[in-house]
DNA sequence: CCAAAAGTGTTCCGTCTACACCCATGG
DNA sequence: CCATGGGTGTAGACGGAACACTTTTGG
C-alpha cells in the first residue's frame, strides 16, 4: 500500500536548534562543529531529522534534550527554511526552532561531549548552509516579542536581581536602558514578586532577588515592557 | 546513490494558503471544497505537495497562481505544522503562507473552476485537518502586524479612498477607528499620496483618492499606526 | 574611608484620545 | 431640500523619557 499521496515525491525534514542563553551581560548563542557530511567541522547550529514517529516539536525538544539534558524549555518555532540549494548536501527543508535556556543549567558533560560553545551573537562566525539567517531572523523574532510577552525570564535563574532582568533587555535590544523608568515598569507588574532573600554575588550592599510568577501573569495576562 | 542522508525517512511536505481578502467593509478568506481523498469534499485551504525543483516559498506562489492566476501577491510565512496525525492520510508536514490580495483582481474563470469561495473569517465553517489553526495563527499574526507594516494596501486596488483603508483596520483588529484620528496619522506618512482624482462611487460629494508609493516608504522606513 | 553596585521621584514633553459640526452633491 | 458619506481641529489625559543623588558594606 502506497498510500493516498504515492505520486508525489518526499523530502527530508530537519529541525534545527536556536539556542540563546545569557551569561556576562551578553546574549550568546550555542553552537558546534559540525559533526557529519556534508560540511564536518563547519560552525553550525545543533539539529537533527525529524522521525515519522514524532511531531515538529518533539524532535528539537529530543535534539536539545540530547544536547542539554534539559527539558520543558521555551520553544518557539521560528520558521521553516525550503530553498532547493539551502543544504550542500541533499534536498532537505528544515524548520527552525528558537529556545531560551538559562546558561548555568546545562549539562556539562554533554556539552563537551559535543564540543558545544557558547559564542556572543554579536561575534557569531559563518555557519553552515542558511544557518545565520535562521539566527537572523531568530534574533528579530525575540526583539519583537520580548517587550510583549515574558519572555526573559527564561534566559534566567527563577531568582533574579532587578539588574541582571535589565541587563537581558539591554543586550537583546541593544542599548541602555534607564534604570529609574525600567523599575518603575517592573513595579507595576505584580507578577514580578520581590523576595526577601538577597543576592551578594555582584556587589557588597547587596540586591534583592526577585521571582517570576507565572500564575499569576497568567491571570493578568498583561505584558508590556 | 542513496546520498548523505540516506538513513533516515523522508516525508511529505505541502503548502497551505490563507488567502485573505477584503470585499464589503469585511475581512475574507478563499476557501474551497477538498477534490482529493482523504476528506474529499471538506472545507479546506488551497494547497499542494512541494515539487523537488521548487522551493517553499515557489511552491506557494505556484499553488496561488494556479487559483486565482495572480503573481508576485505579498506572502508570508505563517509557520510549519507538523504533528504527526494532523493529515487523516498520511505523514504531511505542511508550512502555511499567507497572502493578502485585492478581492477584485481574481480570475472569476479559474475561482468558479476550483469551486473557490470568499468566506468572512467571522463566519468560518469547520476546515480539513488543522487548517483552521494555520487560519488563526494567521490572523493574529495579521493583528500583530497591520500596525508596523505597509500590509494593508494590499487588500484594497492601487487607488482607495481614506475610508476604504480605515475599514481596512477596522475589519482586522476589529473595532471601531476614529475618523480624525486616524486620518491625522495618515497625513503625517507621506508616502500616502493624495491624488487628484476622485471616487464617486460611494458618496454624492465624492472621495479623493490615495495611492501608496512603495518607493518613498522604502526611503523612509517607518510605519507606525 | 572609599569603591562599586543598589535603590529611589519628579518634571517635562510629545502622543493618543475623545469629541461635533460643516460640506458637497445626486436624486 | 434632504439624506448620505466626506472632510476638518482642539483640549485634556496619559505615558514615556530625561535626569542625580543617597545607601550599604566589604575590603
Amino acid at each position: 500500500m502506497t498510500g493516498f499521496y504515492g505520486e508525489h515525491s518526499k523530502v527530508w525534514v530537519s529541525v534545527d536548534c536556536i539556542i540563546f542563553g545569557f551569561d556576562n551581560d551578553k546574549l550568546k548563542l550555542l553552537i558546534g562543529r559540525r559533526q557529519m557530511d556534508p560540511g564536518r567541522g563547519e560552525w553550525s547550529l545543533y539539529g537533527g531529522f525529524v522521525q515519522s514517529d514524532e511531531s515538529l516539536q518533539d524532535a528539537a525538544n529530543r535534539v536539545l534534550h540530547n544536547l542539554t539534558g534539559l527539558r520543558r524549555l521555551y520553544m518557539k518555532q521560528v520558521g521553516a527554511f525550503g530553498d532547493i540549494d539551502r543544504d550542500p548536501g541533499e534536498r532537505v527543508i528544515s524548520v527552525a526552532y528558537c529556545a531560551l535556556i538559562n546558561v548555568k543549567d546545562y549539562d556539562e558533560k554533554l556539552m563537551e561531549e559535543y564540543g558545544a560553545q557558547w559564542v556572543p551573537i554579536d561575534d557569531l562566525p559563518q555557519l553552515y548552509s542558511d544557518h545565520n539567517i535562521m539566527v537572523k531572523k531568530a534574533i528579530s523574532l525575540l526583539r519583537r516579542r520580548i517587550g510583549t510577552e515574558p519572555l526573559s525570564f527564561n534566559l534566567l535563574p527563577s531568582l533574579f536581581t532587578l539588574t541582571q532582568l535589565q541587563h537581558v533587555y539591554e543586550a537583546i535590544l541593544g542599548g541602555d536602558i534607564d534604570k529609574r523608568n525600567f523599575r518603575k515598569r517592573i513595579k507595576q507588574m505584580d507578577f514580578i514578586e520581590k523576595t526577601d532573600l538577597i543576592d551578594k554575588t555582584m556587589s557588597k550592599r547587596g540586591a534583592y532577588l526577585y521571582r517570576f510568577n507565572k500564575r499569576m501573569y497568567q491571570e493578568e495576562s498583561s505584558f508590556k515592557l
